[in-house]
DNA sequence: GGCCGTGAATGGTCATACCTTGTTTCGGGT
DNA sequence: ACCCGAAACAAGGTATGACCATTCACGGCC
């Protein structure tokens, strides 16, 4: 179904306690709940959609918003407005983690922190249920590393794939969507950080040690492995500087942290 | 400062990408990211900065939406528009997990597995870290728990207060928020679980042995205890149905999970 | 049969008016 | 002089209508 039929959508509940934009929310997420909208559906002309549930369009406009802001939903001028459809793994927009930590004044350490306890996490798991492709895959970006110690910007395209397949293979979506969410951030605050090429060398061994400890089914080799990596790479970078960010992206920030 | 400086807000630069709501959004952000805007700061009115940023006011407003959804404004009619102020630790809002997991199926043992990791990461480095007093506060709830034994509502209020000790022992607000994050879903869809007493004392228990292991700083045993205490608690619960809570709540989730 | 232009469809923006709800203030009563 | 209530004001919420900008598809043209 490309597109959402017309009958399942209904007039908004008078009941429905708050605003009516907030009405117009709580109606299509419960939508989305029940699996009448599925990712890939595109929802109904706004000015049409608007008559079926009884609001205005500014009103319709503002729930959409909403849904968008969260990643949920995402509007094309000319084409509609569609739920979105992920090619890849469920992610989660990075945006409400960079402006908390905009906010409390979070320091890049902490952030760092995180990730190293989700990126530990998701390698014990992935040491437990890595399948053979995984596997494969997790190699075959370890020897490309190894290919591209001359080469920084290929190098990081491995890397940053091999920590996507370990985050697959541990086998829980919600915990790789919220590693990504916190990579993300981190890698947006050092894009530009060049790299030696001795460190590219202790990075590939290091994400070797990883592999092997993931085909041995060795869970605490594997938490071991990643930190020692993790540990080791942050010493490579100036962390000490808070985080500020100045970017403008916008939309789901699908862009992954590499280590 | 309770209302923040007109000075500060300047007229929209055009060359910013995206739509004009957009570069509003880009606008506030990055404001806040340069600490010009501060949790509890008030806005000026819609008509106002509509006229300073030099955008008209639905167009403000969309702006304004969309950083409202992700949690970071809050707008009160009849009162105005704030920056969010937290009075606890920060937290982020579990909507757009939750959608995500609507969207993709997940199902509740594997919010539950990323819930275990999430809080097996905090109770090892609370073990590491957790301060006389914060100990002193574990130790209390545990002491309420077993005072609770016949009153299954006020267990369940210390229950979410240890862990959430437990998670502020950790130092990585962070961490505290995406677990919170999580909790909180599973929480909705468990809300109404009647406990029978000697499910309780055997909780009451497991708390314990997490707060002797957080009071020997042993990590390794404080990610243990919380394996064992969480692990038995799912055995104790129907958790074989999939994900799908059809509440209505909107805004940010800030109640917490407990077990 | 393929390419390009044109037009309908659709979201984005704007202006304006009015309603609902908090907040403040001012006046009368105690 | 203090307290309380009602009215005036302020600010966000909603509605209507119009116009602009972009996308996509259809159909004619080469």
């Amino acid at each position: 179904m490309t597109s959402a039929n017309v009958d399942i959508f209904k007039t908004l509940d008078p009941e429905h306690a708050g605003t009516t934009s907030e009405g117009v929310v709580t109606q299509l997420r419960e939508m989305i709940h029940r699996g009448e909208l599925r990712p890939g559906d595109r929802l109904p002309p706004e000015r049409d959609l608007a008559k079926l549930l009884g609001v205005s369009r500014p009103t319709l406009r503002a729930g959409i918003r909403s849904l968008a802001a969260v990643g949920v939903l995402q509007s094309r001028q000319g084409a509609g407005t569609f739920v979105v459809k992920s090619d890849g793994p469920p992610s989660l927009d990075s945006s409400p983690l960079r402006l908390m930590a905009s906010l409390h004044g979070f320091t890049s350490a902490e952030m760092f922190e995180a990730r190293l306890s989700l990126e530990m996490a998701v390698a014990g798991l992935a040491a437990e249920r890595a399948t053979g492709d995984q596997m494969a895959t997790m190699a075959e970006e370890v020897a490309g590393m190894y290919a591209s110690l001359d080469d920084p910007e290929q190098f990081l395209v491995h890397d940053v794939r091999f920590h996507q397949t370990v985050a697959a293979s541990s086998g829980n979506r919600i915990l790789t969507a919220l590693m990504n969410m916190v990579a993300t951030i981190l890698f947006e605050t050092r894009i530009k950080t060049v790299k030696r090429a001795t460190d590219l060398k202790e990075s590939a061994e290091m994400h070797r040690n990883i592999y092997r400890a993931i085909r041995e089914h060795n869970p605490e080799a594997a938490r071991d492995a990643m930190y020692d990596h993790l540990t080791r790479a942050k010493r490579a970078w100036d962390l000490e500087e808070p985080l500020h960010a100045e970017n403008g992206s916008n939309g789901n920030g699908n862009s992954n942290g590499d280590h």
